[in-house]
DNA sequence: AAACAAATAATACGATCGTTCGTAAAGTTT
DNA sequence: AAACTTTACGAACGATCGTATTATTTGTTT
């Protein structure tokens, strides 16, 4: 029988781990192209071709940071909200979990996939697929959970689901390049956080849930 | 008594230009790192240093970009939106041409400033910060036009400027991004606009113009 | 035509890029 | 302990980066 962890593969995995940590936290700022393997290694003390052997190319590098990011991205935007009922309360989860995730600087550049889909979203390549493919993921998510919540009766009969979807993205994207941008961990924050409830709020029938609020809306009437 | 124009210096701005307007495109896809001298020099074919000469420093010709790109800009959006009654109508104009300005592809990468905003707003130095002014001129420009409209009585008095101007700016830079990432030239601008015109038309008193339709609202009772 | 000025070119420098190759070290299997 | 696998290292490759220096071409001034 075998040992249950073979010791070199489980040192590879960590360093692999260590590369890929400050991989997407370097790109969250300076973008994927502007990881280079020199800098890698000699930030965490590796040599520069064990850097490279992980990965086989820069391209798998990225790839595998793309990832990376992703399962961070999940953890701390999307997690929570599948555990929460669906309708207004999931929609209105995600996106309170993604302004804390993008202001308590969970990648120190901000949300990773801003940056570094703003840097691959003209170029053609395996990068900008992966990028592509992440961003329907999170797409889709948010239209589906306002799909629900409109079934559920949590939103106005003629709200559409997709736009919903697509002003929530601008509110939240915007926050994010604003607060980096003017050096501002508040206001932005608190800009999208009003246009989000707002959004939300017009589209409600009366009496419906508001979860921004704690509590139900006064009955009409 | 001096010629009306030294030959030498009219050809330098001519070349200048050319670079220039290289630049500014190459970035809006690539970036302003992605930038290259050789590059530059070599689809231009000019001496690499010769172009080099123009500049002095890689850092002044992306700043000469950034200013080139604010002209390109003013040019096909500030310009005859400022030719326009202030108000909704001028606000909606912003809108519009903005719009039109991304998705003609003015720059083959789509709107420069967001691509190279979203690169350097986590770094420090000079680009970076020409690039928050021209952002704060940007988003002034948005939320001084929206205080007209209010004080017009375009817009209900409840009308927050600032927040109205945060929020067509989001679906702007959406729709540029969506178009971009999802290669789709109409849908993310139609609902941009569909956006627009609705928050538009919610902070629109009964009766006052609604440019996007060419007439203004029924009157109440 | 001579003197001068500005734009452009030619060449080279050191640094860094991604990548390749050969080898040593660490751990597992037999 | 020998055979083998996996991780990591060190040195070097050619290419390209931004930059500096020196020269040449082009145009102006006197």
């Amino acid at each position: 029988m075998t040992t249950r962890t073979d010791g070199r593969l489980q040192r590879g995995d960590q360093t692999r781990r260590a590369v890929l940590d400050r991989a997407v936290d370097i790109a969250s700022v300076e973008g994927l192209e502007g990881l280079s393997l020199g800098r890698l290694s000699k930030e965490l003390r590796i040599s520069k071709s064990g850097v490279f052997a992980h990965f086989g190319s820069k391209e798998e590098l990225q790839l595998a940071a793309v990832e990376a990011g992703r399962a961070v991205f999940v953890r701390h935007v999307v997690r929570e909200a599948l555990r929460t009922r669906p309708g207004v309360e999931r929609l209105w989860r995600l996106c309170e979990d993604w302004l804390a995730y993008s202001r308590d600087r969970v990648f120190s550049g901000g949300c990773f996939f801003y940056t570094v889909t703003a840097e691959f979203e003209s170029r053609p390549g395996r990068v900008r697929d992966a990028l592509v493919e992440t961003h329907r993921e999170w797409r889709d998510l948010l239209t589906r959970t306002a799909e629900d919540a409109r079934q559920l009766g949590e939103l106005v009969p003629g709200a559409d689901p997709a736009l919903l979807a697509f002003e929530l993205r601008a509110f939240l994207d915007t926050a994010n390049a604003v607060s980096l941008l003017e050096d501002d961990r508040d206001a932005p924050y608190a800009m999208a956080r009003t246009a989000v409830t707002a959004r939300l709020d017009a589209l409600a029938p009366p009496g419906s849930p508001r979860p921004w609020t704690g509590r139900p809306s006064a009955a009409a009437g």
